[in-house]
DNA sequence: CATGAATGAGAATTCATTCAT
DNA sequence: TATGAATGAATTCTCATTCAT
């Protein structure tokens, strides 16, 4: 079992079984929560010892650490499509929407594991400032999107961009969480996220107060 | 300490007990989460011997499902507004706004414990149950106010009442969510929720698609 | 429940809830094992409160004496088809295995609880004290049936009563034993008692050493 | 303490605490009782860790079904003798009363931990199957000796051989169970064994019906 | 890299017993 | 007699972590 993941080269080999592991360890959050983790049964379903396991990461820790990491890389990959320069902010607007759609559906898991480190942000420092960090890029990311609507007078003049960057960051992920936590019927979470997408539009693109 | 809660009243002496102990256990699911509650915690705070908890819950499972109802006891008491018969259904939905951001200053601890009890809904089907039962009552709820505005006129007659419930309750979770585990400042918390009520409405009551 | 037992007689009504008690607790032995007695269990299917069993035994170590002393009753009830004096010895002996026989399928837990006793009285002195005397009493009973068989001249002159009757016990001891806690069958049991019944008449009857 | 174990052979030298940790839950039983049994006191007489027995025992179950197979192994490294092809059915016969008696004085644990068992049985399926087959094997055997017995013409040819075998089994199980929980006396248990034997000896030899 | 064995610090739960009323 | 509430002392079991090989 664990053979399967060397390699010629060593450093790749140990690169990729880092990544199995941590992709152990983040299906075990999903499924057990994450207190519900436990060192063991990642060991264990590595194929691997329970002290190889340290070798890999020497806390408990660090292994939690590690797949924050690997959430985001995860997520990172979902807004690659984003990269093919969008005809104008709504159309990127719309594109966040789509990526949300997609990301709920391929991957479920990520949400309830998002939500988990939400909630351990709370009480565990490092976790909380891993969490900023990533509130902070996308807070970034959605400020350009809202911002060039504004300038492209695509989006009304008097937008309030702080506002209604966290009005959609608040939006998406409710979205999230309501459609993993609650609903779980993809027909009612398509025609959810549709509703806010129009509502939002409605607002941003629609001239008065 | 155990003295005070004492009365001559013995059936309201054991009730009330329950409800401190119950208390307790709430503040500490929002402070160290879930899984960190500790029974012994809670007789500790309660000054109680580790085992006379036991004597009023008979397991942890116990004590966790009557948190369940203490916190949809607590959510009840907040909905009370609404009872002074609203002029129309729009101002009975600014009223759930209205409530949402209240209960946000006054009890933030609720919103966390509600996202923890969500999260553990996944794994035990006891809360589970519980959790959709409150979401299905919620749901209900809302339903009955967007029909409403539709019969009054006051919401589009095009409005599809099921998307736009689930919408609304995606957008109070995401912001109870976002409010409560990411940003923490009032001010930007009041205008968050500003902007989705705005949305909200706007897209309720003009014309349009 | 609990009034079921009262009655005008205080002195009877104490008594009769007393042998109620001893009952229920002896069930529970036969049940779940010596260990496995619970005071409160005890308390709970007598329909009365933890602390009102307090009141008729003080300690559990009592309520376990109480016991012997029912159980020692309930073996004296079998005993008394004896008493219609009987022919001879031979005669006394086939009773006394009729009795086994009896008892073994009216009341197979007495059995169970025997042995449970027999066990305890290895660690607990006072039960230890109990049996011993029990037995004891058991002893001289079988040793005047085999003197008395010797002197009838029904029995071997050559025997030797105290190793017949250790025999005896420990037959009777084994019957008990393998009935109840190995085979279960009526037949196979009666076949059994029948088989060991006439080894012990084919010797003492029998002519040479 | 925990290092006299430790060998060269890995694999040997866990077999070796295995049988160690076995050995020593067996001696607790016949000292204190099934429900005397004690993780804790398990390891701390090993002179390890509470946490290391479960290493090796990961629940009290598996220790206690370890130790009903380490009794097995115990009783047939008595019956051993058997094997130097006795001359005939009663000469097997005698063995069998001959290794009974050794064993209740070399190991008169054995007894009170059998009966201790015997009782388990009735509440725990896992004991009681394994119970069970102890018990048929044992059948099977004693049927060998009867049957052979009787072909050989030693044993009278009308004997019942099913009856005779339960019988014989009770009496031993009796002899085991009166000589560890009652009597006491080398000389009394060795003449009440005799008798039995002669008994047997007896009834199967002599014609008659 | 890998492993088997070991450990300390908890955590939930049980139970006989006590006490004020 | 009877009860509700309380308690201390166990006891089983879990888990992150360490260490010798």
């Amino acid at each position: 079992m664990s053979s399967k993941v060397r390699s010629r080269n060593p450093k790749l080999a140990a690169a990729l079984r880092r990544e199995q592991l941590l992709s152990i360890a983040m299906d075990l959050i999903a499924k057990r929560g994450f207190e519900g983790l436990r060192f063991q049964e990642v060991a264990k379903q590595a194929g691997i010892n329970n002290a190889t396991l340290y070798y890999h990461f020497p806390t408990k820790e660090e292994l939690i650490q590690g797949v924050v990491r690997h959430l985001n890389e995860e997520l990172k990959k979902t807004g690659r499509r984003a990269i093919n320069e969008p005809a104008s902010a709504l159309e990127e607007l719309r594109i966040e929407f789509q990526d949300l759609r997609d990301l709920l559906r391929a991957q479920p898991k990520l949400f309830i594991v998002l939500v988990e480190f939400s909630l351990r942000s709370l009480r565990d420092p490092a976790i909380g400032k891993m969490e900023a960090r990533r509130d902070g890029f996308w807070q970034e990311h959605l400020s350009g999107i809202v911002r060039r609507g504004i300038k492209q007078r695509v989006f009304r003049r008097s937008t309030d961009v702080d506002s209604v960057v966290h009005a959609l960051m608040a939006q998406f992920k409710g979205i999230g969480y309501h459609a993993t936590l609650g609903t779980r019927k993809y027909q009612e979470m398509d025609q959810m996220i549709s509703e806010i997408g129009r509502q939002v539009e409605h607002r941003l693109t629609c001239g008065g107060k």
